[in-house]
Formats: structure tokens, sequence, C-alpha cells
DNA sequence: CATTGGCATGTAATCGATTACACATTTCAT
DNA sequence: ATGAAATGTGTAATCGATTACATGCCAATG
């Protein structure tokens, strides 16, 4: 491996005007800078950046700290962010935390004393340990998807979306919907999106009813049991309409409905949130709500790299979604 | 930031002592260990890896190369990938090549200079000049998806896949079959399962028609676009089937044929390869190969972990899949 | 009792970069 | 002509860890 001080010796200068020639830092005479230039691209020198970053503090990396890999949102996110970073020379250190709370902590520090320049963190919860920890590692921060207080943080508006959501279905005339939500532990899809459902549902004119609500984990399976169970649970007054909080869910509610052989929308409306690939190639095609999750990664590379140039930036940010109408309503 | 010598002062101990508690190495007393491990807790204390990296030439970090970072397929390889290395304490170094071949070779050296310690690649394309950075690099290193000379490649069995899935087709009585395809630059997907689809047709009677075999780039589009290309081309004498050599392309197809009115399969047979979780939840649900994607992300993991033990690994290693039969056929 | 070897710890070199400071030379304004 | 400013280069300290080598102590061995 040839280091800086090989340049050095082979074009008869000192390793300190390497180094500048490198940097464009100081001055350097426009002979030297070429036998250098020269050298370096015969050798395909590269800075050793541990030495380097040892030395400045800083490593070109950023960490981004996900709740699972294999999620579309995820994907898209990561893709935004990776795509902002990688102009600006930064690369991603990943890791996920397979939507373990202690991991995501563990995980913060372990970034921190990886040197990285910056975290994102795809929030699923909030908790003051992990509210404590961004606080003591002290590195440019961001939150995308919870409002994590004092950080600074992306979030969805969950709660107008899934008001949006309801009125919709309430005004092409369901007034009985069924609901299938998450954990509480997720504020913003487990609590916000509940609400909302509620409030607009009771402003509204609607029905709700215990044995109509249902929880889920995300998966497709779990939409699926969840929507059988409500089913079930009804006998001869049924809901028209579901709402699940997540498209997997809504895929997985379609299923049992189809094999039960009720017709959607005629007989049960559906809708999700996510605007997944899946909702728009399932039959029917999903009425859902797009979140933009690309655009919402760009945007926080952005933020993160103003952060990094110590630019000044406001704590919360609310990110648009838009309503896609497809044929399951 | 605490360092080694705040720890090391603060126990009364040199930070050789320190180093040597916290890396097991050498004789520490049971009482000197002690008071340092202490500290290490009380003060949240981590290594400065970039110190370490610089020193031991380790990082502890992997180096991940990938075409697209937003497909199912890179999903779920990485997820593989960091299931296994997280559990050993690594942690992934992301790129994104956006399928551009410079860039490929520019983040490999890249790589190298962030003293990742190992990579994995990938690959979608075969050239000298790839194969030449690999080994000037001299890493440990590991391709997935192309067979690349003199490295520890993971194949896919692209060959005996699309023959299987072929044959499939003719026995159940197709023998008049369109073929949606890629770019030959990429050997695996443009020519293994071309070539594959060629020869079984001949050996089994089956109908070649130039103009029913297409050209697609991986998208859902241009799988619809060749679709329609194709059946405007045939007229009245046109396929039955068609083979698309990704279930994204074989979506396209089924859109524009379910569009023009085609019933599937009675009308016409639609397979493609990739198991994607759309290839699930389309109507009707596509016949498809399972490459267990993640499980060769798992595989390469391994067997890089194994070459960083220094343990002798094969060149190359075939990897398995399944015909998954559903109603599109 | 002298010697050997295990145990515990410390000193100082080292990894490969950046950078404060010093020094020499050239340029330029007064 | 002269002092100040600009230009070009080098010396050596530094970042935070690991590790070869040295040293001292103590118990066991013959």
């Amino acid at each position: 491996m040839t280091t800086i001080n090989d340049i050095a010796k082979r074009a008869n200068v000192s390793r300190t005007t390497v180094s500048r020639a490198l940097n464009n830092s100081g001055y350097v005479s426009e002979e030297a800078r070429k036998r250098i230039m020269k050298i370096v691209e015969e050798t395909g020198y590269m800075p050793n950046q541990s030495a380097k970053s040892l030395r400045t503090k800083r490593s070109g990396v950023i960490g981004v700290i996900l709740p699972r890999l294999s999620t579309e949102t995820s994907t898209r996110v990561v893709n935004g962010i990776n795509e902002v970073l990688a102009k600006e020379g930064f690369q991603i250190l990943l890791t996920d935390t397979e939507l373990d709370k202690k991991k995501e902590i563990e995980y913060i520090r372990l970034l921190k004393s990886r040197h990285v320049d910056g975290i994102i963190l795809l929030a699923t919860n909030v908790n003051d340990e992990l509210i404590q920890t961004i606080r003591d590692v002290d590195l440019p921060f961001l939150a995308i998807g919870q409002d994590l207080p004092e950080v600074t943080s992306l979030v969805y508006d969950d709660y107008h979306a899934s008001a949006d959501l309801t009125n919709m279905l309430i005004h092409k005339g369901h007034h009985k919907i069924a609901f299938i939500g998450v954990s509480r532990d997720d504020p913003s899809v487990g609590i916000m999106r509940e609400q909302a459902f509620r409030d607009v549902m009771e402003r509204e004119g609607g029905v709700i009813k215990d044995h109509w609500m249902g929880t889920g984990d995300f998966s497709i399976d779990s939409g699926y049991e969840e929507m059988k169970k409500i089913l079930r649970a009804s006998g001869k007054n049924r809901p028209r309409a579901v709402y699940a909080v997540t498209d997997r869910m809504a895929i997985g509610a379609m299923e049992y409905l189809k094999e039960q052989g009720y017709r959607i929308p005629e007989d049960m409306a559906v809708v999700g949130i996510g605007a997944s690939s899946l909702s728009q190639y399932v039959s029917p095609s999903l009425t859902t709500i797009d979140y933009f999750n690309k655009k919402a990664g760009q945007q926080a590379a952005e933020l993160l790299l103003a952060k990094l140039k110590n630019e000044k930036v406001e704590e919360k940010f609310e990110l648009t979604y838009r309503l896609i109408l497809r044929d399951s309503v």
C-alpha cells in the first residue's frame, strides 16, 4: 500500500507538500503540484482514511440506523439519503436494529466511536434513554418518522394523512369502518393514525366498534389474521370498509376478503398507507397514501449536510403526503 | 470524548494495560482489570476506531457494492449479509453504483482506502478493468451474481433455472413463447437466461421468432412496452406464452395483457424470475423462480468471514433455486 | 542459593495522515 | 532601497490506539 511518504519521496518533496497539493490548502508551486499529481495518478494512491480521520475528526461517513433493512419504506429513504450524500462524497455506514430499542442506542454509540460525521435515524419509537444518548454523542443528528424532542426531526403528517383518508371513506358513503392498527409503542403509526381515525369518525358520525379494531404487526399475515378476526366477531352487522395503517396489512386483509368471496370494493372497501409498489399492482389496486419516502431521505441528507456546514436548521419539519385514489374504494 | 489515556489516568495504570484489559491480550491482574472496566462502564468509553484501524489494519467494516439500492433483490441480499456480519460485530459500508461500471471500480478503490476488511460486490457485468482492480486492491473479495474469473463468486444457476422454466412452459403445452430479455452486458441475466431458453426451445421443438424476442431494461414499464411491441408485431400468429427474465418485466407484460383484455393464463401464460413480493400478490399470481437472495447474502458473508480468518475457500459456488408454480401458467 | 519462568506493568515506537510554526525566497509598494 | 506581504517548502507535533521490548517481582526448581 503506498502512503503519503512514498509519494513524497518519489516527488522529492516533504509529505507536507504532498498533503497540501492533495487538499488544495496552503501554497504549492505549480511545478511541484504537477509532479505530485503525476505520481499519484501512476500509483493510484489514495490517502488512508483512518489516518486522515484520526487527525481531522471527520470521516466522510454518515451513519444510518434502520428499523428493518428489508422494507420498502426503509429502502426508499436510504435511497434518497444516498443519492444526496454520494454526490457530496459521503458514504453510508448502515445498521439495522431489527426493531430492538436496545440496539438503537447501542448503534448510536457505536457509530460515534466509528467517527461518523453525522447520524440519520429512522425512528420507530420515542423514549428517554434514546433522547439522552442522542444528546450524549453530540453529533449532527437527524430523525425521520418520529418527533424526538430537541432533535431535528422530519415527521410525516400522520394525523392529517389519516384524517384525510378517513374522511374520504366517509364521503364515499362508508360509515362502518374497521381499523387495523399497530402497537402504541410507535407513536406515529400506532397512535397518531388511530387518533385521527377516531376523531374524524366521531366528528362525522361514523360507527366505531371495539371488535372492529384490530392490532397487527406490520406484516401481510397479520393483516390477514386481523381481518379474519374482525369479520368473525362481527356476524351480520359487519363493517363495509377497512382501513389498515400500512399497505402490507391492507393487502393481507384483501387476501382474506378475496378468499372469502367478498368483492372489493362493492362488498368491502380497503385502504392502506405507504404507496408500496405492491399497492399499485394488486387487484383491485389499493387506495393509499404516498409519503414520498425517497424525498424524505433526500431532505434529511440535505439538512444533515447543512448541519455539517454549521448552518442553523430548524428543529421540526413536516413532510407532505398525497392521497392516491385507486380501485379498492 | 474520552480516550484510552483518560481511562489510564483515572485507573492509575498505563494505557498499555488498559489496552490489554480491553482486548484480553497479555497479562492483566484481576484487580487492575476490574478497576479499568468500572471506569470504562462509567464513562461509556469506546475506543476510537480510526486510531485502532490505523494501527491494526482492520476496521470491522465490510464494503458492499450494489448496482441499485432500491431493488428487492439487492435489499434481500444486503439483509442476508447484514444478518451474518452484525452477529460478528461487523458493520456494512454501503455504496450504490447506479449501474455505472466506472463507479463500480471507483468504489472498490475507495473502500480500500477506507480500510474495509473485505468487499462484497453484487456484480452485474464482467470486464477486464474490474478484474484487474479487484486483483490490485488485494482484499478478501466476494462477488455475487456473476462469475468473475479468479474471484470467489457465488453464482445463481441461471442456465438451469431458465431451462427448467422453459421446459415447464413447453410441458404445459406452450410451444409459441415470447421472450423479454435484457442487454447482453449482463452475462447472467442477459446471456445465460436467453441461451437456456433458446437451447430448450430448439431441443423441444418450440417456436422462436425474432419479433417475439424483446429486450427490456429491468423496469416494469419496459415489460409493458416490450409486450406491446411483440403483440403488435405478431398479428394473428401470436405467442401463447411470454417468458420475461425478471418479475418486474413480467408484471409489466401482464399489465399490458390485462389492459388489452387477454385472459391470463387462458389466452396467454406469463412467467418471470425473482420471486419478488409483487409476484405473489398480483392477479393472477405469477409463476416465477426463487433465487433465495437472502440466503445468497448470508452465504457470501460467511465465506467472507472464512476468508478473513484465512481459511481457504473454493472459488466458485453455485446457488440453488426453486420453481414456484402459480396461477399465471 | 542461584536460576528459571510466569506474571504484571510500563516505555516508547508505530500506523499515515494534517497542521502550527519556522524559515527562505520573491514580489511589491513606498 | 527597504520593510512588508506573499509565496513555497520543510520540521516536528499530534490524533488515539496497539505492541515489541524491557523491567521488576515472586514462586518454583534443582
